[in-house]
DNA sequence: AGCTCCGCAATGCTGCCGCAACCCTTGTGG
DNA sequence: CCACAAGGGTTGCGGCAGCATTGCGGAGCT
């Protein structure tokens, strides 16, 4: 899971990335709406965490400019103004959720958790393929209700191949599911990981294969 | 085991968190039912402890806030309001047990006992893992009907790492176990009481073992 | 006063993971 | 059928982040 957060205050967004990060999550973090215009571009993230006070202006515009893309994305507004009449307008506007801070990460993730398990996003609960289980919210994989044990970064990258399984997923895709933009890589660590996630795979017994489609990306087969 | 406590006068409230404390439960503590309605959102809770007078409004019209989102948390309404009519009240608008102040917090315990050994909380009763036999309830540990004495920290880990044996649980949720959200750590605590745990363990011949997932969590897998 | 609990921090260790070297597969053109 | 190139697969290596362990000291209890 990857989000969005656009938040001014660097030590409560490096503090968020941390413990979103505990959780599985894969934060991106920009300081200003224009950034986040862009970022937004390419659906990449399953939901935003938004402030209302930015520098570059209110972060509730961010808004209705994302929804007049076409995109749905769900959005939680946190922020320090946390009147009943404030709550309203955030609501009103198209964010998905309001949280006043301070706030408990636990409790952000409990919403997050709540605004993803709305449709469309209903699938994401629970994945099978082949005889494996995967619960990308609990960062486990069970085969045959045996529990898996798999390095974080090839987790990311099988959950992502099994959310699409049976389907082509792109190289780039693939990427972004375990990299932020912090942490650019330069050599073929992507196929390296699905290397080794196809030996643990087999020796798990899963019946499942990773195939390649070659300069386009990778797809998970169930056997 | 962790509880909600929704209580205005702070010097009782500190008293019984210590108190609750000292029976291995964790404490959470607002003086006000609208962060009541927030908390409770995270179905984080194994019961709420609810005054009646609170300074914005009737403790009793949380009960029914609370039903209607669908989570059954036992409520136990805690107040000096303790007329037998007013006794009928609160059980009727769907608090689980209703305790006249001042009271003992032993009796408070029991009632907590009562309240949750009830179904559908009565899974919760007793765990198994390997030779032991965890009751989240009373705070025991026994190997093989031998008592095993833990320190507190350590069976609370103990018991969130059991009641999702042979599965991963994620750092955050282990730590959202032991601590409140008033004692933030630092340092490597939950590492320590798992490292500690793990040679009683062993030494108590329990035949269970505490994985690393690294970069996730732990596992308690049986042996 | 003596005990245990427990957070803290220093230390050493493990294994993840990015990297790059090398080999294999596939596709193309002659 | 072969030569060549380009993309993918595999694997050992090394750096380093995350984990395990343990002694210390403060706090709380008896």
């Amino acid at each position: 899971m990857r989000i969005l957060l656009i938040e001014d205050e660097r030590e409560l967004a490096e503090a968020l990335s941390a413990a979103l990060g505990k959780h599985g999550i894969v934060t991106d973090h920009t300081m200003h709406l224009a950034d986040a215009v862009e970022l937004t571009r390419q659906n990449l993230y399953d939901a935003i965490l938004l402030d209302r006070r930015l520098p570059d202006g209110e972060g509730l515009s961010f808004i209705p400019q994302l929804r007049r893309t076409g995109k749905d994305t769900p959005i939680i507004v946190l922020t320090a103004l946390n009147e009943p009449k404030e709550r309203v307008q955030g609501l009103d506007l198209g964010s998905d959720d309001y949280l006043g801070k301070p706030f408990l990460v636990e409790e952000l993730m409990a919403r997050l958790r709540a605004v993803l398990r709305r449709p469309p996003n209903l699938a994401e609960l629970k994945i099978t393929a082949g005889r494996m289980v995967i619960d990308p919210l609990h960062l486990s994989v069970t085969v045959d209700d045996a529990p898996l044990d798999l390095p974080r970064r090839e987790l990311l990258v099988l959950a992502a191949l099994a959310k699409r399984k049976e389907k082509t997923v792109l190289r780039a895709t693939l990427e972004a599911a375990v990299y932020n933009y912090e942490e650019e890589i330069q050599s073929n660590a992507l196929d390296a990981h699905i290397s080794r996630l196809r030996r643990r795979l087999a020796e798990a017994g899963a019946e499942v294969s990773i195939h390649n489609i070659r300069g386009v990306g990778y797809l998970l087969k169930e056997e």
